[in-house]
DNA sequence: GACATCTATTTTGAATTCAAACGCGAGGCG
DNA sequence: CGCCTCGCGTTTGAATTCAAAATAGATGTC
């Protein structure tokens, strides 16, 4: 249980440090920032979204930021309460469940369209990562082994070839990245063997092109991954999440 | 050939004649029903978003409609040119292959989701409509089928009970609609049989609860469709597609 | 007669403005 | 003493305004 987990703290009661004076503001350029904004970990957990502040930060009017408001909010980063203003949206434990089970899925429609369209080069590429990634284990290289990891599964993502599913991917990524439940495999031995494993047979199956089979796995090694962040997460909010299996939720209205 | 493959034609000329006054603009009021709007194909591909009629239309100032075109251009149904306003987003083959595997993923996904979580109830159901459906599948009532096949699929999303899958869904789901390859099934048996004997399997693997069978069957399934939606689409269209395998992706930027 | 250039009009992007809703605090009441 | 109500400053949501960019039209040239 190292630090960064706050969530609730101080973060929010930092001064919002005026930054660069803002490019000329390129046409995404706002919307990508205060994403990577909001992303960072710069405002807590349920924190107002102050738009005024912000404003001066990106040296825009509240237009344009409202505007752009409005797309982080459909891309559930934040939530819009009617004459109310925006809030960071926090995760809770179910939340986050479903955040992983949909990445998980993504990642396994990633694997089986690589398994389709991956030049050898690629799938090289892919095998080198995994034993870079092999040797991190071995010395207990937890930053080494973490990097050589995306690099492994954004190296799927870009053989399957398909910008929208990238573009999703990333959606849900970046709201996973705000948590940053930096898994703690260093305490857990057992998982990290077992996640080495996994990638033994996620290396396996996409050097034999096996789609489905690695679509399994790699829904299967989200599922765990999922399992052991919540683990910790539920370990250190002690957050009981009894809404969760409550509604069964219409879908697709 | 049916009609409605309308991809150019008159539809644009259409005097976006004033439907009711406008409702008192509950919040996201005006994001669903511009959405709507667009998804029902009232402007045809890459015809120029008429923000000005839209505020009549809408009985909203240029400010709020702006707020949702920008979301709407985040969802990627039209594309937001630089000091050159909005346009309907054409989808391209290589588009409409993307969106079928990302639809593909999306219903693997549920699928497996609902083999873990489907109550007793809601199988029944999805049977239950599994052999209405083909009921309406012997008697070739076409639109009787797709009502039903449509019902399937969504019983089984919400049988996933997964919030966030269901509005990725729904949102994959918006893009493809508007293109309406009413797959000519009437006209191609054997692809209408193949489809009835994919769904004799989902429901199996559904009953059986076998997860990963049950979504690599949906992907699978979700991919005829793509071929047989492309067929149609490049027979009318004719519309060569040679980018397609061209661009790598460097994916999640 | 076709093409290029310059001007007027329209459209876009963003700041400003304005009314309504909210939130906080003081004062009144039970 | 605690709770409720009223009023004021602040914040939000949306219309209006304004400058810059683009489009269309007119004019001149080759």
């Amino acid at each position: 249980m190292s630090a960064r987990i706050d969530t609730d703290m101080d973060v929010k009661s930092r001064p919002l440090a005026a930054a660069e004076p803002a490019a000329p503001s390129l046409h995404g350029e706002l919307l990508t920032g205060l994403r990577n904004f909001i992303v960072d970990g710069n405002l807590a957990d349920g924190a107002r979204v102050p738009e005024r502040a912000l404003c001066e930060k990106f040296g825009v009017s509240r237009t344009p930021l409202r505007e752009a408001l409005k797309v982080l909010a459909s891309e559930g980063l934040i939530d819009l309460l009617p004459n109310r203003g925006a809030r960071i949206r926090p995760l809770t434990p179910h939340d986050i469940r479903e955040l992983f089970d949909v990445m998980g899925g993504l990642e396994a429609l990633a694997g089986r369209l690589a398994c389709e369209r991956a030049t050898e080069a690629e799938i090289a590429g892919v095998e080198r990562l995994h034993y870079e990634m092999y040797g991190h284990y071995l010395k207990r290289d937890l930053k080494g082994y973490f990097r050589c990891n995306m690099a492994i599964h954004l190296g799927i993502l870009a053989a399957a070839r398909n910008v929208m599913l990238s573009s999703t991917y990333e959606g849900v990524s970046a709201r996973m990245r705000r948590q940053r439940y930096a898994a703690n495999l260093d305490q857990d031995r057992d998982r990290w063997s077992q996640a080495m494993r996994e990638h033994e047979e996620i290396l396996d199956a996409l050097q034999r092109r096996a789609g489905a089979e690695l679509g399994d796995i790699l829904f299967r090694h989200l599922r765990n991954k999922q399992i052991a962040a919540l683990d910790l997460s539920e370990r250190v909010l002690a957050e009981s999440d009894a809404v969760d299996d409550a509604e069964p939720e219409t879908a697709a209205g």
